[in-house]
DNA sequence: GACAACATACGAACCGGTTCGTAATTTGTC
DNA sequence: GACAAATTACGAACCGGTTCGTATGTTGTC
């Protein structure tokens, strides 16, 4: 991607994620997901999937009557931005002091932990 | 501690990442430290400091015609409410995800992978 | 074509956070 | 005591994000 990610609000995000689960959709989808979880009208989501496109975060499709948006950055993507503006703004870039906080937040398990090392190793053999 | 901790805005975090260093401070101290890099009045410095005692965020010593203010939490129990508000927003809870992304949004030098591990290895001791 | 159902567009209100001007108060100095 | 400097208190404006009501337009059915 050529331009830097836009981040998201925590509404924005809410939308972004249920269409990086189920790809394009049209705002009576994403309406009815987020319905599940919290309690907010169907042209509040429109009004906020609609300055999302302002913004360069979604795509709109007008082809069909029902609009369908599809997201314009991917997860992996927003996520770093999202974890890249905490990493400085609480842990002063220090990575290690966040992954250190990141498995003391709540307990971790061994597998989790397992996992994460796994992980890690493999991150190792990647290094330029 | 007994109560969860307190979430603060962006504003109230620089200042009680001021208070972390400093310990306990005058609001003319952390406008002086903050001026560094930000351009903001004195005031507003001063009211946002009132505000955070008002929410908890800080104790303020009135004993001196200056007042002092000293944070009421500490920088590690902040920062892993802000990690694991951001682990359940945009990482659905997985802490896997979430590590390796903060790996993946700078690219990570040998040295700080190595750095992780270690802690890694240390965390795995102390599981429940 | 009339009607109901559904979609978009958009303005307005609200909210938490931020910023600052100004007033009131205290302190130190001459 | 009078004045200047520093401090606190506080209201007001502003801003981005959020929420929603209402208007307007489209579609499908009888």
């Amino acid at each position: 991607m050529s331009t830097t990610p836009i981040r998201p609000s925590d509404g924005e995000l809410a939308i972004l994620r249920v269409l990086w689960v189920r790809g394009p959709a049209t705002v009576r989808d994403v309406h009815t997901e987020l319905s599940k979880d919290r309690d907010m009208g169907y042209t509040t989501v429109l009004k906020l999937m609609q300055i999302m496109v302002e913004k360069g975060l979604l795509a709109r499709d007008e082809r069909a009557r029902s609009h369908t948006y599809g997201p314009l950055q991917s997860e992996a993507e927003t996520q770093r931005c999202l974890l890249k503006e905490l990493l400085h703004k609480a842990f002063s870039g220090s990575r290690r002091e966040l992954v250190l906080q990141a498995l003391e937040a709540e307990p971790a398990s061994a597998e989790e932990l397992e996992d994460i090392r796994r992980m890690l190793k493999a991150a190792k053999g990647r290094v330029s």
